[in-house]
DNA sequence: ATGCATGAGGA
DNA sequence: CCTCATGCATA
């Protein structure tokens, strides 16, 4: 059993890898299309230059740099009257053995030029060395590139060969031989796109091959790639995790700050859920709501600079930092969709990926992969409400934020709802309301911060941030008014259900 | 990007 | 039971 358990595992590890590895390479890809230059260029330099700047440095061999400063590949170039150079001496040369068919006597050569010989081979030979390389994506391009060329060759042969025998057909001939060049052509093209492609995915493999054994982590179990190991060691990652994010969170005690205009003064007191500051002194950097918009903003921008998803970064801060987060948590965090006090927590790690991330060739840490380990609990399936509930729901909340329990039993039952869905449904709807209520006021009434800074009237209450998306969307955001909620005690009596429409 | 869910920690 | 941080699943 623990045999079979350790093989189970091992091919576990070994799929998770390979996941990893795709999403790698796609990855790349996607970075790659944003680089003003090739992509042996980035992959040079490990590394994908920003648009527009020029530090990419010349293109290499296959590439030519076009009016705009990106490296394209001859072939394809539109515009390339310089295409492959074996192309044109075949067509000077078909056109040469036509011209002879012709006029055999006559003008033997019209020019002195010699043009027979093939191609510098530059094409070719790199085709060939590709598939040399490239064993795993041999198929379609290699069988393609194998078959075309040589009967590309053969048919070069043909017209000089049947032309002399059947002189009186020459418009067939001529025919042929067009048909000929053109199926050669489009061979050839056929060919340099497969053998392009090729290449790519050869280099991208190689280099996420390499990577493994690059790669240096902060963390003692990096060089876990083997299965079994990979097991043991991430579940002392586990431990360690947890262990280093308990510590984490006692050693800050920001505070949410309650926003400071709005809201009348001194509702909610008895549950007392909005701690009213934050206390100053123990925050080591203490960000201010400018800032962290700002730094909201820039993570954004880079980490798509660098060709990373919000995963990626989730993933990264775990085997960097030990503590994972999930992709839903670093898109908050990029939307300011977090309390403010989560933003300053997550705010010194993500500072440190991104560093990372700038200065740093090897992007695979977060290749590691030990989430599918994590996941063994069974989870409630999602239930979905629909919209009409939805709406209902959304007017109770107006009435009543914080609705008592036998409330909520009777609009769960009104609603023919699990009661304890609709207890989660007003958590959760109250932790928007006050994500939304309240943005990034943190400059509780003591420190007014950087005046300097127009960004976010961070006294309003509607949440509008720099980055455009307006949280007020077509859904009237309800403006929790945090009130006792007395005013709506004995309001959820059986017949009250609006719309009484009957169930 | 968001909606519903979980779980820790706090009264 | 709540809040809060966070995540899976899905729109």
């Amino acid at each position: 059993m623990v045999a079979a358990r350790g093989a189970a595992a091992r091919r576990g590890a070994l799929l998770v890898l390979l996941a990893a590895l795709g999403s790698f390479r796609l990855r790349l890809a996607r970075a790659a299309a944003s680089c003003p230059r090739s992509l042996d260029c980035a992959l040079q330099r490990r590394e994908f230059c920003p648009p527009g700047s020029g530090a990419c440095g010349p293109c290499l061999p296959p590439f030519q740099e076009d009016d705009h400063g990106h490296c394209v590949q001859k072939q394809l170039s539109p515009s390339g009257r310089t295409s492959i150079p074996g192309l044109e001496a075949e067509i000077d040369f078909l056109a040469d053995v036509l011209a002879r068919q012709e006029a055999p006597r006559h003008h033997p050569l019209q020019d002195g030029r010699p043009r027979t010989t093939l191609v510098p081979g530059g094409s070719r030979q790199r085709a060939a060395s590709g598939l040399r390389e490239g064993h795993l994506q041999r198929g379609p391009a290699g069988t393609m590139a194998a078959s075309i060329l040589p009967t590309t060759a053969t048919v070069q042969k043909y017209p000089g060969v049947e032309a002399s025998p059947i002189p009186a057909n020459e418009n067939m001939v001529l025919g042929l031989i067009v048909v000929c060049t053109v199926a050669g052509i489009s061979a050839l093209i056929v060919a340099a796109i497969c053998w392009y492609r090729l290449q790519k995915e050869v280099r991208l493999a190689q280099k996420a091959d390499y990577s493994p054994q690059r790669v240096t982590s902060p963390l003692p179990y990096d060089k876990i790639s083997p299965g079994d190991k990979t097991l043991a060691q991430s579940a002392q990652m586990y431990h360690y995790q947890h262990q280093k994010q308990q510590m984490l969170s006692l050693e800050k005690h920001k505070e949410e700050p309650k926003l400071p205009d709005s809201a009348s003064s001194d509702e909610e007191n008895e549950d007392g859920d909005f701690t009213v500051y934050e206390c100053p002194g123990l925050a080591p950097d203490a960000p201010t709501s400018g800032e962290l918009e700002q730094f909201a903003k820039d993570l954004k921008h880079k980490r798509i600079m660098l060709g990373f998803t919000q995963a990626d970064v989730g993933l990264a801060l775990g085997t960097l930092y030990g503590k994972m987060f999930s992709q839903t948590t670093i898109c908050r965090f990029e939307a300011l969709q977090l309390s403010f006090k989560n933003m300053c927590k997550l705010k010194p790690l993500l500072q440190r990926w991104l560093n990372e991330a700038e200065n740093t060739d090897n992007m695979q840490e977060m290749c590691n992969a030990e989430q599918v380990l994590a996941q063994a609990r069974k989870r409630k399936r999602r239930t979905s409400i629909e919209t009409n509930v939805k709406g209902t729901l959304e007017n109770f909340f107006r009435k009543c934020v914080k609705p008592s329990p036998q409330e909520i039993s009777q609009i769960a039952e009104d609603l023919n709802l699990d009661k304890d869905v609709v207890r989660v449904w007003f958590c959760n709807r109250r932790q928007k309301g006050k994500r939304l209520l309240l943005p990034y006021g943190n400059e509780a009434e003591g420190m007014m911060y950087d005046m300097n800074q127009p960004l976010v009237p961070s006294t309003l209450p509607i949440p509008v941030t720099s980055q455009g998306y307006s949280l007020a969307p077509s859904p009237p955001v309800y403006m929790p008014t945090f009130h006792k909620a007395e005013m709506f005690p004995q309001a959820l009596q059986p017949g009250l259900s609006m719309s009484n429409s009957g169930h």
